[in-house]
DNA sequence: TTCAGAATGTAGCATTATTTTCAGAGCAAA
DNA sequence: TTTGCTCTGAAAATAATGCTACATTCTGAA
C-alpha cells in the first residue's frame, strides 16, 4: 500500500514527505494548508503563493506520482467532488480514517472543549495584568511547578529567560525553597502552577512569598488550588481528558499566549536579546568544534 | 439588489437563466448539476461535458458580470474556500468581550488551525505502532530533548515514568549522550524531539542510536527535521503562532493522547502502579512531618 | 576551505487555453 | 420565399500556462 501512485495529494504528500526538499516542503504546506483549492489555480499562481519556482511545482506534480502539474489538478477535482457529493461527512472526526471513538479523536474533541470553556470564562483585564507584570523589567519573576506541572513551568522559564533578564526557576525540590523566599521583596512575581492533586507545600510558599510582598500568579485547574486565595491574578483552566490524567495542553496554550504578549510588549528588547542569544550559540557551536 | 455582478455564480446564473439562451442553458445546467467542480477544469473540457462550444462558455462567463472564464474560475474557487472552511465553525471569537485582534483569540485560531491540519495528515498506523512500542515492557524507553522541547520530553518522562518501568531521560547536555547510547540495544526506544531550529547533535545521536538497534520515534514540525531519516515512527506536528516563537501545544496534545493509549493498553499494571505511587507519597509525607 | 552533487530558479520554448472573428444555421416576421 | 436578426460553432489569433534546458545557489562531506 505504500505504492507512490495511489491514494489521494493530501496521502501521497504525507508519505512522501520525507524525501522531499526544503522547496517541496514548503509547498507541500502550502497545499495542505487550504486543501484542496490552494491548488486548483494556475501551477503559477501556487508557486508565488508558495514562495517557489514554477519548476518545482511541476517538479513535485512528478514525484507525486502524475504525469505533470494539470494531472495533478484532475486528481484534485475528482477527490473535491466525492467529497463534496458524500452528505455531510466532513468534519465529523478530526483525524483522517479514524473512527470517532480513536483516542485521537475524543482527545481532540476534550481538548478543544476545554479550551473554549476555559477562554470563554477567561477573565481578559487579569491577563492583561499579569502581562504587565512580566513585562515590568524591575521586578524579578520566580516560576515554580509541582510534580506534574513541572514541565509547564520550565517551559514558561525558557521562554522568558530569553525574553528578559531576573527570571528564576525554583527547582521541584521543596528543601531549598525557604531559600528562594528569602530573597523575593515588594513588587516580585511568583508564577505558580498547582494542579490537583494540589501539593501542600505549593500552598505553604504561596503564603510565604506573599507575606514577603510578592505578587502570586495562580494557574491552576477548573476547580482551584487553595493556594489561590493568595493569587493577585489566576489563571483557571479546564484539564479534562479521556484519561487518568488531567491533560495540560490548555494550560500550555495560555502561557504561549502570555509569551507572545510580553514579547510583543518588550519587542525591542526580546529582538536585541534573540539576536545575541544567536550569536552565543554559533560561538559555542564553533567552541564545539575544537573540543 | 438583482444587478448581475453580486453574488455567486450559481446565484447569478438563477437569476439570469430567463434571458439565456438554447446553449446557455444546457451549459447552465451542467455547471449548476456538479456545482461548483464542474467548472473548475478547463473551459474547453466544460464545453465538451455541456455539449456546447467554447466560445458560448466564454459568452455566459461575460453575461455574468465577470471578465472572462478565468475570472469566473477565480470566483468560484473563492466561493469554495469559502465552503470549505465555514463548517468548522468560524467562532466568532473565542474569549468573550475580547475583540478578534487580541493575541488570546488569534493564538485559540492557530493553535486550532495546527491541530486541524496536523490530525489530518497523521499517520494512525504510526500513532498505534508507537503506543505499542511504548508498552512493551521488555523494551527500554530513552526521552531526549532540545533547548527548547526539554520540557515536552520531560513530560512524557514524567507520566511514563508512572506507567512503566524502564524509562530513562536522557539530559539536555549532549556531552554525556555517549553514555546512554553505550546502553541501548536492540529493540530499545528512543523518544527525541527535533523541533526548528534543527540541532545537529540530536540528528548524530538519532544516528548512533539507530545504529545500535534503538528504534527512533521522532517528534518534528511540519518542516520535517533531518534526523527523520533515522526515524521508524514520526510525528510532523503544525507549530506555527502569532508569535516570534513556535507553539509546542499541538506536540502537547499528540504526547497526551500517547500517554493515555499507553496508559489504556496496560491498564491493570498502570493502577497498581498509581495506586503504589499514591501510598509511597502518603510515607513521604509522614516522614516529613517528623523532620 | 574546497569541491562535488543536489536543489532551485531563470529564461525561453512548446503547448494549451481562451478569446476574437467570421460564416453559416436557425428562426420569426413580412 | 425572402429578409434580417440572433445564435452558434469553426478556425484563427492571442494570451497564458506549463515544461525543458541550463545557470546559479546551496549543502554537506572531505
Amino acid at each position: 500500500m505504500s505504492e507512490t501512485s495511489s491514494g489521494t495529494v493530501a496521502e501521497r504528500i504525507s508519505r512522501l514527505f520525507e524525501t522531499l526538499t526544503h522547496a517541496e516542503r514548503k509547498l507541500s504546506n502550502v497545499m495542505l494548508e487550504n486543501y484542496p483549492v490552494s491548488g486548483l489555480g494556475t501551477i503559477t499562481a501556487l508557486a508565488e503563493t508558495a514562495e517557489v519556482s514554477a519548476p518545482t511545482v511541476a517538479r513535485m506534480a512528478r514525484k507525486l506520482g502524475y504525469g505533470g502539474f494539470p494531472e495533478l489538478q484532475t486528481a484534485l477535482r475528482t477527490e473535491l467532488e466525492a467529497t463534496l457529493s458524500s452528505p455531510i461527512a466532513k468534519h465529523d472526526s478530526w483525524a483522517a480514517n479514524a473512527p470517532d471513538t480513536h483516542i485521537l479523536n475524543r482527545f481532540a474533541e476534550a481538548v478543544t472543549d476545554n479550551l473554549r470553556q476555559t477562554l470563554q470564562q477567561l477573565d481578559l483585564e487579569d491577563f492583561d495584568a499579569v502581562v504587565d507584570l512580566l513585562s515590568d523589567p524591575s521586578r524579578n519573576i520566580y516560576v515554580v511547578g509541582g510534580r506534574i506541572s513541572r514541565s509547564m513551568a520550565d517551559y514558561l522559564f525558557t521562554h522568558m529567560q530569553v525574553i528578559r533578564d531576573r527570571v528564576t526557576l525554583i527547582p521541584p525540590n521543596s528543601n531549598t525553597w525557604p531559600h528562594y523566599v528569602l530573597n523575593m521583596t515588594e513588587g516580585d512575581v511568583l508564577v505558580a502552577f498547582d494542579i490537583r492533586r494540589y501539593e501542600h507545600d505549593t500552598h505553604r510558599l504561596a503564603e510565604m512569598a506573599t507575606e514577603q510582598g510578592a505578587q502570586l500568579v495562580l494557574f491552576t485547574d477548573q476547580w482551584g488550588s487553595p493556594a489561590a486565595r493568595h493569587a493577585s491574578h489566576g489563571f483557571r483552566a479546564r484539564i479534562e481528558a479521556p484519561s487518568a490524567w488531567d491533560s495540560s495542553v490548555v494550560i500550555m496554550f495560555i502561557l504561549e499566549a502570555l509569551i507572545a504578549a510580553v514579547e510583543t510588549e518588550r519587542w525591542e528588547e526580546t529582538r536585541d536579546r534573540m539576536k545575541t542569544l544567536e550569536q552565543l550559540f554559533d560561538r559555542t557551536k564553533l567552541f564545539r568544534k575544537f573540543t
